[in-house]
DNA sequence: GGCTTTGTTTGACAAGCATCAAACCATTGA
DNA sequence: TCAATGGTTTGATGCTTGTCAAACAAAGCC
């Protein structure tokens, strides 16, 4: 491979169809500590890298490996592989097509709780 | 006790505070099939008994009590004593009050993916 | 006072899950 | 070709949890 371009895989992480989503299994999916920290690092809509060093958790390489298949299972977000990168994105599309609103609501409850989110200019985290 | 009134407990059953409720708890309280229902059941508001037939339930009436403990231990639900009959309802205030709109959004995509839901005049159940 | 009703509590058990360590796989770079 | 990088998979382990059975507790009824 002497390509200029970073290698795209061809999706090695297969996603559940909007219809095939259980909503128990997204709220499981959300109610764990660290799952919820990646889900509002990734409420901006955009790919965030599978690294440690992007979350501030203390947990091991491998358990937020274990995580994001977790989200990703769930329906909750998807993964793209980029050379040997990885990133995930929240799947907001399918989420609001078969739950509306549901993940702004899940989105603004965990910022909300979270005493390091940063909140926009004007608007105040206590609410 | 030769009173024509039934008998009101005083509260054996403690709530949390607004303020010491947690997200991950109540949405793994929410991540559960049977809690699921019951938290369905409950969205008109009203109190509703603890009793099996009331939920089509297929579990033990046991089983049925350790879910209203969940709920009730994660602040979803509160429960009243009027004689021997107990019954819950949704804590919507408490919950509007920490996360709005999460428990409208949550009984919504419940209902929305339950087939048994009765839907309003009107109103599509597959939306 | 006994018996029934209405649920809860406790105990036990199997399944599920979060976690870490070690091995592994694919990509990149030298 | 060989080593480094980025992240996943595969055990293994201990904790949590959903479930039922048995015992318990409080309230009403005869």
């Amino acid at each position: 491979m002497s390509n200029e371009e970073p290698k795209v895989g061809h999706d090695p992480f297969p996603l559940p169809d909007v219809d095939d989503l259980e909503l128990v299994r997204v709220l499981r999916a959300a109610g764990d500590p660290a799952r919820l920290v990646i889900i509002e690092r990734l409420s901006d809509g955009d790919y965030h890298p599978c690294n440690l060093t992007d979350y501030r958790l203390d947990i091991h390489k491998t358990t937020l490996s274990h995580h994001f298949k977790v989200l990703r299972e769930s329906g909750l977000t998807r993964t793209r592989v980029t050379g040997r990168e990885h990133a995930v994105q929240l799947r907001r599309d399918a989420l609001d097509a078969r739950w509306p609103g549901l993940l702004d609501t899940l989105v603004a409850a965990a910022v909300r709780d979270d005493p390091d989110a940063q909140a926009a200019p004007g608007v105040s985290a206590a609410g």
